[in-house]
DNA sequence: GCAATATAGATGCATCTGTATCTACATTGG
DNA sequence: CCAATGTAGATACAGATGCATCTATATTGC
């Protein structure tokens, strides 16, 4: 748990002095990058990112506001909205790769052989 | 680090429904009780938890209003203090240990064998 | 001895998070 | 059909976090 903190402070710190937003936003737009155009639904999202339901909402909020991300209306659910990427999200998004993967290769990476990130990931999946 | 921040959350969780702070006052009071009554600078205590600064500030701030721990004057250093667990600091650790270690156990503990949580353990330790 | 610099710790401000609750629409059971 | 209940999403309020900076004391180099 220390460990993971640790990254993700690291990585945190790396995204905001190049000027990128945080690392949250980075996950979403991976998940509305790969929807694509077609758009998904805010629970659907929040399902995927393993956030609580107020975190997306506002998340959304600020990217929405940011022209990172466009809403429209669902027609199938009258509550619901879809959300979908927009091309400034994507480029940001793409913007963003250089630097978490910069941190990910310096502080795991780096410190451990090919065999053993596998088993790694491996036990980590198990939890 | 989806899996270190939905277990955070889980303990967290667990915690507060039980009645008990959260989980940095666990480690902070774990720390201060190893220590003993002897105390420790805030700026060692901050080394040890990998804390920001202001954030040992604030949690000690909050331990202390609450009765955990007990500040006095550092004689050695006229900018310093010297910060030491209280009875009731004491037993408030301990009683948190149940909830945290269950937590753990239903998280990780029941998913694995032993000699893969060793495995687990000789890995993240060499990040 | 003292000016320059470094370190311990606190804090104002903006932002973010957690909790609880609210509104609006959907679904279900009688 | 409609009352009760459920679900999607937003939000007010309180508390926590991150950043930058401040004060006070300590250390260092001349």
């Amino acid at each position: 748990m220390t460990k993971s903190r640790q990254l993700l402070e690291t990585v945190e710190a790396a995204l905001k002095s190049a000027g990128h937003p945080p690392l949250s936003w980075y996950d979403a737009l991976l998940e509305l990058e790969k929807v694509g155009e077609e758009g998904i639904r805010p629970f659907e999202l929040r399902q995927r990112l393993l956030l609580p339901q107020y975190g997306t909402s506002r998340l959304l909020d600020r990217m929405v506001t940011a022209g990172l991300v466009n809403r429209r209306d669902c027609e199938e659910d009258g509550r619901g909205q879809i959300v979908f990427i927009s091309e400034r999200g994507l480029a940001i998004r793409k913007a963003m790769w250089p630097e978490y993967s910069k941190v990910l290769t310096d502080g795991i990476g780096d410190k451990l052989t090919r065999a053993e990130a596998v088993q790694l990931a491996m036990l980590l999946s198990k939890l």
